[in-house]
DNA sequence: TAAAATATTTAGATAAGTCTAAAAAATATA
DNA sequence: TATATTTTTTAGACTTATCTAAATATTTTA
């Protein structure tokens, strides 16, 4: 049985290691963890023992099939959790990250397969991300971005890659949600600035704020 | 913020002070908790530090009003959670005890009054526990037993005392459940088994058994 | 390609929670 | 009430996860 720390080790691995694709170093890692890097070297030749992830000195760190598999069974509690929370006990999208962390480590087999039965399994999370079927296949985004969509284009938002409660706050505040349909109006060259239209308003957001937001053109 | 560890010897001192409302000793704590008595003796020296325990060397412990509050709170949500467990998940009540003992120390001060709402304020677990309002508050069991009830009446079974899996599964092989209607038609002196009637049959129970049930007389 | 900067690992320390074995106190027994 | 038994505490050690400071390896820069 894996401690918390184990868990979230694997959990900060995995999500490091989508994103860049190489071998995922130690100062990445005490990053995305808080942590010194001191303290990730001590773990990982734990993890190493356990043959969870494959580690040489000095090389990085990728995650073994198995951790692989524990890795995405966490991130599948995890967002299975913030859609009973936002579905069911009427959280709002910004206030449950912090929850989930705690949720997806509680231990057994048989209920995260239950609550997804009873959340009549979905396929997103709250902030628009995959979840994991049992078997632990996950559906990527496509990875398009509002800020890629050309001028004159519709698309709708399928979810938000920075999930901060500022960011998800903001979203709140433009009335823009999961679904939500929007044109692009124009670019602006000189800070990557767009209109966009979205119920019938218009108005600018930034770069920022645009490169966040998956979308799919429609 | 309390570790998990400390909160399990609050309630574990919280309940056993319940049943025999003397100081609780260490060994008892050690039983509970299956750890060793020098492990108690360090624990409850950290809790009085902390004020939630009042300690005297060989004298015993005793949780302070501050102890006593978290420690309610924590059965609150052991309660409320195997609400959610048995009613929303279809778990049986025999199986949802472990479970419990994980989600009850999830650390939030809203999630357990949404949950509660979202049961729509059950007054009692599944085992027919009470379940403690957002104060600390709480209405124990009368504790009248079967055992205790005259032949020729009648009673509704509101609890389990032992509420182990066997127990449980004993339970429903007889077809008794919280709310059952029992009929007391004859008690033996010899072995103070009884033979009761519910649901028009017929059987016989021995004092192991009634003893554990909880019953209202109607 | 050698020096400088950065990244990573090692060494040694700390805190929480646990254990065994031994000492001390309280309780039971004779 | 003295002795035996039981309960509780103390002493010292171990594990997990963390840290700081120092050493070592890798990468960048000139
Ligand atoms: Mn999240
Ligand atoms: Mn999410
Ligand atoms: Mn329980
Ligand atoms: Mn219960």
């Amino acid at each position: 049985m894996l401690s918390q720390t184990e868990e979230n080790y694997l959990k900060a691995i995995y999500s490091i290691g989508l994103h860049t694709g190489k071998s995922v170093s130690t100062n990445n890692i005490a990053e995305e963890l808080d942590t010194k890097a001191s303290s990730v070297t001590d773990m990982i030749k734990k993890l190493s023992e356990k043959k969870l992830v494959d580690y040489k000195k000095y090389q990085g760190t990728n995650l073994t099939s198995k951790g692989k598999q524990i890795a995405v069974k966490i991130v599948r509690k995890h967002r299975l959790w913030e859609v009973f929370l936002v579905n069911n006990l009427n959280y709002a999208w910004d206030e449950v990250h912090d929850l989930a962390e705690q949720l997806e480590h509680i231990k057994s087999d048989t209920l995260i397969n239950k609550l997804e039965e009873f959340l009549e399994f979905p396929t997103h999370d709250p902030h628009g991300d995959p979840i994991p079927d049992k078997e632990g296949n996950i559906e990527h985004h496509k990875n398009v971005m509002l800020s890629s969509i050309e001028e004159n284009n519709t698309c709708k938002v399928l979810g938000v890659k920075d999930s901060s409660s500022a960011f998800l706050k903001f979203l709140d505040s433009k009335k823009i949600t999961l679904g939500s349909s929007i044109k692009v109006i124009s670019k602006e060259e000189f800070d990557n600035s767009i209109t966009i239209e979205i119920n019938n308003e218009l108005f600018s957001i930034s770069h920022l704020i645009s490169k966040n937001l998956f979308v799919k053109k429609i």
